[in-house]
DNA sequence: CATAATACTATACAGAAGAATAGTTGTCAA
DNA sequence: TTGACAACTATTCTTCTGTATAGTATTATG
């Protein structure tokens, strides 16, 4: 990215300021009055800003600024399900308990959901209330680490597909694998999506 | 919070919609124009949104909403730092190396930066790669992980301050606990913060 | 049953806001 | 030294925008 000069760094800094205090972009002249300037001489820094590749300008409309990395293509929420039904398609309204913005960097996929972990059985890889996000997908690597819906209940285990069944692991040694033959699994056994991220709070 | 109505829904979905695509909210005049109906039908809805606790407004402003929980307080720019430095202030503009938007729920206290670990001292609670959020504190309690400055390097380590010196021990037994005579402690050793969260991608 | 809230139309107004015109002054690199 | 860029002033124009006035019809709800 070019080089900003000294007032082109404070009048972003200024943008990113007010954008996060109030929740919307400032006008031309609101930043023009906090710098004792005319609006012309604002709207020639914004320009500036927007050459330079630091923000976006949408021509005409009032608070037409959305600052580049910091947009909305940066946050996206992602809803945190509560019990997971079976049957029910997936992100329902009934089941989201909540959202939580998360960086998009983060969110591999365009279907992606949180789940709070309860047991062990991933230890120590995954510990219970570690919040895993998940990408949906019907299918997952051998290995994998899944979400799966075993009847009516969702577990995380990594995730053996072969020829004489599936196989559902926990990296937690104390944890029996649980098997399934293909008529079993085809019937009880369904991958929600694959777990692409652990956040845990200390 | 009150129920809404079937249109207040809608209208309020639309503008959750319009903010995440475009970064600003919408006009009184944009809601109205996208369900085809008069600027002042359109005020009204808002009104009645406000008036439920769903959205904050500014009077006069253009573009003046606000979403509540999805305002600007949800979301907090935490920066990444690179390589810390000794002596340096610790958030100065050259150590950060980008941000990162969290949701305000994971950061607790308002010093906070993210850090890329890389070796596996603290395996398998923290594994190389993972991005570890830490909040700043000159003092932890005993056996908290910190993120510690060792002369000029900053590793992720449990710290034990005693009577008799300072213990730095990782979670891997096969890393042997450094120690540190109060006074080699009060010297070499800084610690930075504490470590609160860990976000692993898979 | 009455009253409040919902969900609108139609028109109008004043201030807000982006942008345009027409300059000035200073800096900095080719 | 010359031209591009930076950083402004001052004014004007038109459109945008929130809000107000004055209604109407429908739907809840106590």
């Amino acid at each position: 990215m070019k080089t900003l000069t000294a007032k082109q760094q404070a009048v972003l800094a200024f943008v990113e300021d007010f954008f996060q205090q109030q929740g919307y972009p400032p006008t031309v002249r609101e930043v023009a009055a906090h710098f004792g300037i005319q609006p012309r001489a604002a709207a020639d820094h914004l320009s500036a800003l927007k050459r330079k590749g630091y923000l976006h300008r949408e021509p005409g409309r009032s608070r037409g600024l959305t600052l580049v990395g910091r947009g909305p293509e940066a946050v996206v929420e992602v809803p945190i399900l509560g019990q997971i039904a079976a049957g029910q398609p997936l992100l329902a309204t009934q089941q989201v308990e909540d959202t939580l913005p998360l960086p998009r960097s983060w969110v591999r996929g365009d279907e992606v959901f949180l789940l709070r972990v309860s047991g062990d059985s991933m230890a120590p890889l995954i510990l219970p209330g570690d919040l895993v996000m998940v990408r949906v997908q019907p299918r997952v690597d051998r290995g994998d680490i899944a979400v799966v819906l075993i009847y009516d209940e969702a577990t995380v285990k990594r995730v053996y597909e072969e020829a004489g069944g599936l196989v559902l692991k926990g990296d937690n040694p104390s944890f029996t694998p649980l098997r399934f033959s293909p008529a079993e699994a085809a019937e009880l056994v369904q991958i929600l999506g694959k777990v692409v991220g652990v956040y845990r709070a200390l």
